[in-house]
DNA sequence: CGTGGCATTGAAAACCGTCAAAATCCGTGG
DNA sequence: CCACGGATTTTGACGGTTTTCAATGCCACG
């Protein structure tokens, strides 16, 4: 179903050859060369988990960032109120624990949607680098004002859209991401649930649910509970531009 | 009516003190020794707007970062559909300009809401600043990840509250900044318009005009166009607890 | 003193949430 | 391997909240 990029592994230690990642295009290595790589790979350290198993929680004392090198992560928080809100879903290449910089603790939860492996960077460490390898610091500033802007764009989404146009932008961007590592844009796995896609698009998991049932009536997509396929990619788009008001 | 902090400038010339705005320890400069704070010095230029002019536009070239030393700010972007859409209000000692690191352009508008002043501060003389001074780094980092904090924040307020609930956030978190900076926590001026604050709310104007209005008969704040009270801040606190479902 | 932007208020409608029930899926243990 | 039970998903009917549309009022500014 997915086709699956394969990881080159020496061994399986728990040390991680950045400068052997297939990942390296989309990860903090972008642009290093060989001799910085060397570096970067003395510091990392590899960490696997189990689906539904947790890489940090809020409140926990901040000492890295993780890389993700496999798998399918959700960030979330619990509210005052004791509710559930998803902040992000992270998947390969993408950076997770940058919100704990700012107070040295973490303030969401990094879960595991599927069996997947991390990059562990030690936060101190990777200051110690950055101050010595000019375009490790450039593409870790990249990646801190990348967080800023995508969630930006969530804020966009969730302060001007209506639940049919979040959840077409929600399939639109899944895709793309898909498409970005390799893996078919057109069909997948959601990872998560209609809940968990709910919370994270400010919409309850019933109106998830109809939408989907309503994209697929009009052939937009096909579904079979968490297998999605893309039948109309233009049409989606379509929902978007089509202002309301 | 608000009690403005004076700013100590030796003349009127272009050059900036970090060594002595009273803004350092809410700037970039915490933390800094005096010898680091000279530096910073040589690298920041001020600049002043009237209220209604752009610090910088969506597409422009990024270049360097702003510390707002006075004033008021919104920063916004235009939707495809051509809609408005303000991702945040930002006051004296806050930092514009960090979603442009990611892709070397500004991905929004920030525009001056009152006549303001602007610390300027190159990116690249930072970049180059911040591998030499360990607690700048740090602390530009700290910046960097409060940002992502911050919005997160507001996603989940647009995620999960209904309006006034958003309403009465809002306003205790302006509330809050103002008493942070000097100013009464009491009572101020919104610079902003209603449409403005339900852009960021997402909600419509008349919504962000019938809570103002409910809060108002309920004796909960002091409202006359632009100038609040906050009468009860008990009350709209009791607001955000209350979980309605 | 008039004009235009901004704010307030009302009534009706649309959209999404709530509640409820049934169907389907998945993992576990027999 | 199959059966079971809990979790997840789907679907329907209804109600509440917010938007939409519209009219009026207020204030700042020229």
């Amino acid at each position: 179903m997915d086709q699956k990029v394969t990881i080159p592994l020496t061994s399986n230690n728990m040390r991680v050859a950045c400068s052997e990642c297939n990942l390296r295009e989309l990860c903090l290595a972008v642009g290093l060369d060989d001799e910085d790589l060397y570096k970067l790979d003395d510091m990392v350290t590899k960490r696997k988990l189990k689906r539904g198993q947790q890489l940090y929680r809020a409140g926990d004392s901040f000492d890295a960032i993780y890389a993700i090198r496999t798998g399918f992560f959700k960030t979330d928080i619990l509210t005052e109120e004791g509710l559930e809100q998803v902040t992000g879903f992270q998947m390969a290449g993408e950076i997770l624990g940058m919100d704990g910089i700012s107070t040295d603790r973490h303030v969401c939860n990094a879960t595991a949607l599927e069996d997947s492996e991390v990059c562990l960077m030690p936060y101190d460490q990777l200051e110690e680098l950055s101050r010595h390898i000019k375009s490790l610091q450039q593409q870790f500033h990249k990646f801190m004002s990348r967080e800023i802007v995508r969630d930006q764009s969530l804020m966009i989404l969730l302060g001007s859209m209506r639940a049919e146009e979040r959840i077409a932008a929600f399939l639109l961007n899944l895709s793309q991401r898909m498409r970005v590592r390799g893996y078919s844009a057109s069909e997948f796995h959601l990872r998560m649930t209609r809940e968990e896609i709910g919370s994270y698009l400010g919409l309850k998991l019933e109106t998830v649910s109809r939408a989907f049932s309503k994209f697929h009536d009009e052939g937009l997509i096909g579904v079979q509970q968490k297998y999605i396929r893309i039948l109309n990619a233009d049409g989606l788009k379509a929902l978007l531009n089509h202002t309301p008001s």
